[in-house]
DNA sequence: CTGAAAGCGCTAACAG
DNA sequence: CTGTTAGCGCTTTCAG
């Protein structure tokens, strides 16, 4: 196996040095010439130091744990491209983690983080959580992404969801619907997106939504559960907020599955504007968002947390995006 | 920090014992007594031996990388969860690299993966890739899957492709199609897929399909672009063998934008039975194969790798399932 | 400008 | 059954 001890014999000069060249320290404390000749044989060896090695004697892994319920999510691919284009430029690596909503194995991750001595997590918390949680939490260094949990005062990197939710219902009152339902998840900022929603009624002199409904999980399948509740619960329903993209999908999927026309019927309205939005039958209007700069952003507040440079939590505006799903609905 | 010599101390014992009985080596011989003792310590302090400092002795890190050209296609959800479902049974943690189809990159991967120390790299490989590759991957225990490089001689996970191009296109020639064409993707055993088409075409007394198309990404916008340029190759094709379910919606997507009906203008088959072929207005044929089965016997491929076991590649058999885009076709 | 020496936290001979 | 010792590959004082 390749060793600094083997290059610095190579290059006739002590580990020390070559630790020197390699990593910048004392910068201009180490001679050109030597620089030159430990980077050729360096370059000529294909010698790569051993992270777990300096990771020892670091207290510094350069790795970080990415921890999320799902990777079905249509805007996960976004998200997770923004993260690794920042980590990639801080050298960054990622450990990969999956919960499947499932609690107990959160909190287990974060202990299995812990030990493995991680520089940080990007951290997409799930509607429910242990209550140990907190304290393995508080542990790390932690960016909370898309997500707030309220279990603990994380950095986070969070879409604006009163806007978003204001947006979106305002939207549809706007094209003349008075009969709305709703999909919400709780997790997701989702009191904010409510106390959005309801801004928008008042403002149109409406008290209350006709329907509403919650959804674990903001997955297809669950846009199909949740409108048959919805119409459960009012029939005469001609609009929809969906959770998601996904949800918003698996709405329409159910709605055309029952006769009804998108949006002639029931206009839907998603939120985040992920690929899947523009790639139904019916294009779903939504509230965008770049799921890319959330990871982006995500990243680069933890590379800072890390750094114990001073950090403030990041709030992205959403953007409302018409599409088929909600127009010429009561106009029409 | 909490270490393991802090908890001997607490313990009363050297470090090699509470070592011992951590990681269970001499067993029977560690007294009952201190076992449990330390046992208690530990569970007690809530201690975890420090990965990195474990790697660094035993020259193992019980991390594996995993290495795809993309997150966005609809099996990978899947593939992933068969993987960390096997990889958490083995205490495997996953480090996630994503080529986004950079060559180059590719190769920079599998040099960190290197100096990363790695046990070991589950790897599915883009259609291009940098030449110096091979020397990369060959210091390391690396399993294929999905895909088959034949860059080196992996141990692999794969489908049988000949078998599932053959289920495809006896299908379509079933349903008295006789104009196909066909979008191929160079790099998924495509060689082997294209052979399975053949087989079909001529039991069915037919020579060649009429269009053929090939895609660098299997993503739905490369469906649209594929539909599209098979049109101009035959404007009287009656079916296409989509490259996956992807592509597959990407084409009926395409087509009914064109003001064609699918099944009964065109009718189209996918590959992979991905979630994405139940959720489109129009369910997707397909040729099934279990994702999750791929990924966890790929883990299970490592694992054995790892510990130099024998192992031989695993072969999956897909099943043809058939749905509305292809049903009713010209028997109606 | 360079090197010797110590030690990160752990495990594996080797002794008792 | 248990402990002592050495050292994995690297970085970091400290001393030239």
């Amino acid at each position: 196996m390749l060793t600094l001890k083997k290059v610095a014999e190579l290059a006739g000069v002590s580990t020390t040095t070559v630790s020197r060249v390699l990593n910048n320290t004392y910068r201009n404390k180490v001679s050109e010439a030597t620089r030159q000749r430990v980077l050729r044989i360096v370059e000529e060896v294909g010698y790569r130091s051993s992270v777990p090695a300096r990771a020892l004697r670091q207290k510094r892994t350069y790795q970080y744990g990415l921890v999320i319920p799902s990777l079905a999510f249509s805007y996960m691919p976004e998200v997770v491209q923004g993260l690794q284009l920042v980590a990639a430029q801080y050298d960054y690596a990622c450990l990969l983690y999956i919960t499947q909503e499932d609690s107990s194995y959160e909190l287990e991750i974060f202990r299995v983080l812990n030990s493995l001595h991680v520089d940080g997590v990007v951290w997409m918390p799930q509607p429910h959580h242990e209550p140990n949680l907190v304290q393995a939490l508080s542990q790390k260094k932690v960016v909370e992404i898309l997500n707030r949990s309220g279990i603990a005062n994380l950095p986070s990197v969070t879409i604006d969801q009163e806007l978003g939710g204001y947006l979106a219902a305002k939207h549809l009152l706007d094209m003349g619907h008075r009969r709305i339902g709703a999909i919400l998840h709780p997790g997701i900022h989702w009191k904010q997106r409510f106390a959005g929603y309801h801004r928008a009624l008042r403002e149109a002199g409406q008290e209350n939504l006709s329907a509403l409904v919650y959804t674990d999980m903001v997955l297809w399948q669950n846009g199909i559960t949740a409108f048959h509740e919805l119409y459960q619960q009012d029939p005469g329903i001609t609009a929809i907020l969906a959770a998601s993209d996904d949800v918003a999908a698996g709405v329409i999927y159910a709605a055309r599955h029952q006769g009804l026309c998108v949006p002639d019927d029931v206009a839907v309205i998603g939120f985040g504007d992920n690929p899947i939005s523009r790639q139904g039958e019916v294009s779903i209007s939504t509230i965008r968002h770049s799921k890319r700069e959330v990871g982006e952003q995500a990243m680069r507040l933890l590379v800072a947390l890390i750094n114990n440079e001073e950090v403030k939590d990041i709030v992205f505006r959403p953007k409302l995006i018409v599409r088929q799903s909600s127009s010429n609905s009561l106009k029409k």
